[in-house]
DNA sequence: GTTCATGCAAACGCTTTGCACGTAC
DNA sequence: GTACGTGCAAAGCGTTTGCATGAAC
């Protein structure tokens, strides 16, 4: 198996948030290192399901790795709030995500920038500063483009 | 009561999409004409119930209001997809949002400006189109801030 | 009068909780 | 051995659905 490498590092990351490193939290850092796209608790539940974890121990475990900052919170316009690993954390660099309205496919995107708030601005509407972002684009993937047609 | 003219628009609105113009639909889309922020299915359903809707009606509504390009769906980071007026229906322009991550509060904003990705690179991802996009920012409003320290 | 919208009540699915047991450290 | 993590089962909550009634046009 060729994730030995990845199994250390989420170790180390781990133990660095004092958190103890049970089977049930290395799997589910591990099903996010191989994921593609943003999850949500219940598909991952899902999925864990089979190895015998719990589905409360995956939804205790996503709040507290949040917490930590390992995992951040997606919205994706979807009922369930998805989960990815936050930037800091793994090999993959800031990106946004680009919808299929119809089908729900979910692709990275890197390539845009963003004007942030002026702290004048910022200022102006009550707020001290400015912690995260989420920029989503929605629109017709391809496939379901030409079946619409 | 100074929403007379709302209501003809509203209704203007209904009938235009071949809606019928029933009280839970006026009450409904007046709700969104208040308020300042964001609105989830679930709080629309507890303040409409005291006028007699009842929940289904609501989530059945905001389907279709949805469906219609009355209302758009936005994602803030909550279990609950909550909804606003889209822009072209309401007076109101183009925005985004800023939420507390402490207390939720959450703020229009309207100084920013985003770099949309290239047609080359939708291309290379597979997308054809791009018809919407949302973006929030996350941080402290000034109360959280005070009280965190 | 016809078509569409609503209320009601039941079912559904995802999520949370309390508690006793188990395990990483 | 201790503190923390887990499984289980039950409850919670927001949402969806079918069906009969009611209202807009």
């Amino acid at each position: 198996m060729s994730c030995s490498k990845h199994q250390i590092k989420i170790k180390a990351g781990l133990r660095h948030n004092q958190l103890k490193a049970t089977p049930a939290r290395l799997q589910l850092l591990d099903l996010f290192e191989h994921a593609h796209q943003p999850l949500s608790a219940a598909q991952i539940a899902i999925s864990l399901k089979k190895t015998g974890i719990n589905s409360s121990t995956v939804y205790r475990n996503l709040e507290s790795l949040v917490e930590l900052g390992l995992l951040k919170k997606v919205s994706l316009l979807s009922r369930q709030v998805h989960y990815e690993l936050s930037d800091s954390f793994s090999d993959r660099c800031h990106h946004h995500h680009l919808i299929c309205l119809s089908c729900q496919k979910v692709v990275e995107i890197s390539d845009c920038s963003i004007q942030f708030p002026s702290s004048s601005s910022l200022k102006k509407i009550g707020f001290s500063s400015i912690k995260d972002h989420s920029l989503e684009f929605f629109g017709l993937c391809n496939l379901c483009s030409r079946k619409n047609n």
